[in-house]
DNA sequence: ATATCCTACAACCAAATGGTTGTAGATCAG
DNA sequence: CTGATCTACAACCATTTGGTTGTAGGATAT
């Protein structure tokens, strides 16, 4: 099984996506609910455009995808991107454990 | 038992600090082994100012400490920040997976 | 004591970010 | 057809970011 391999570009757009509340804020919503970018918009206190921009960098890091609806553009929460950051986590997580089994070991030897 | 709150800020600092490959790569080494600041800036093809500044994005970020040893700066792992950026990353895929089983139900009501 | 090493930080620069307003193309309602 | 709605995108602006070089201070070695 080749778990598909995660460039760095991909990682900072993912990542750079996490980092900004109102971002964080959409994918909620947008995990739970169906929402038009309009209302999405009319939830913050930012114009509908500043709100645009944010659903694209979310789209860009594959966290969101978008599915035009008559005139409206439904956004829906996109499970690949979360996975992703997810994944990255886990291995920093696991080499955080081998660090601490190793010094467990040394202590151990003594 | 009070689990620590995470603010917003605290949160686009973490993330913010991921969203760099080579922030992301210090974070590996410093996991594993031990380095100074001069020892980082070893391995990177830029300047030591812009590396110690990377240092000072993931010490911003609770994701690193330095303790001072002599006249060098050893730079470590910090747990604390990696714990509470997979925090938020779990809590996304609960709500994920809520989502998902809350259509399993309005499917299998049919 | 002096020279070297390690670090911190300021000043600067180009590019990216997060916001704005304005314009224009589709789609829908009357 | 006309007008309203939804979206996309360009242009602009202030701030932040990621890089640079240069300066200076504290710790070490000879």
């Amino acid at each position: 099984m080749v778990v598909d391999q995660l460039s760095d570009a991909e990682l900072d757009r993912l990542f750079q996506a996490f980092a900004d509340t109102t971002r964080r804020d959409i994918m909620r919503r947008v995990t739970v609910g169906e929402y038009s970018v309009t209302g999405l918009a009319a939830l913050y206190a930012m114009s509908f455009a500043a709100v645009q921009k944010h659903v694209a960098v979310l789209e860009r890091a594959s966290l969101v995808t978008k599915e035009k609806r008559g005139r409206e553009q439904i956004v829906r929460g996109n499970h690949d991107g979360l996975e992703k950051a997810r994944r990255l986590l886990d291995e920093y997580e696991a080499i955080w454990r081998q660090r601490v089994a190793r010094i467990a070991d040394i202590l151990a030897e003594k």
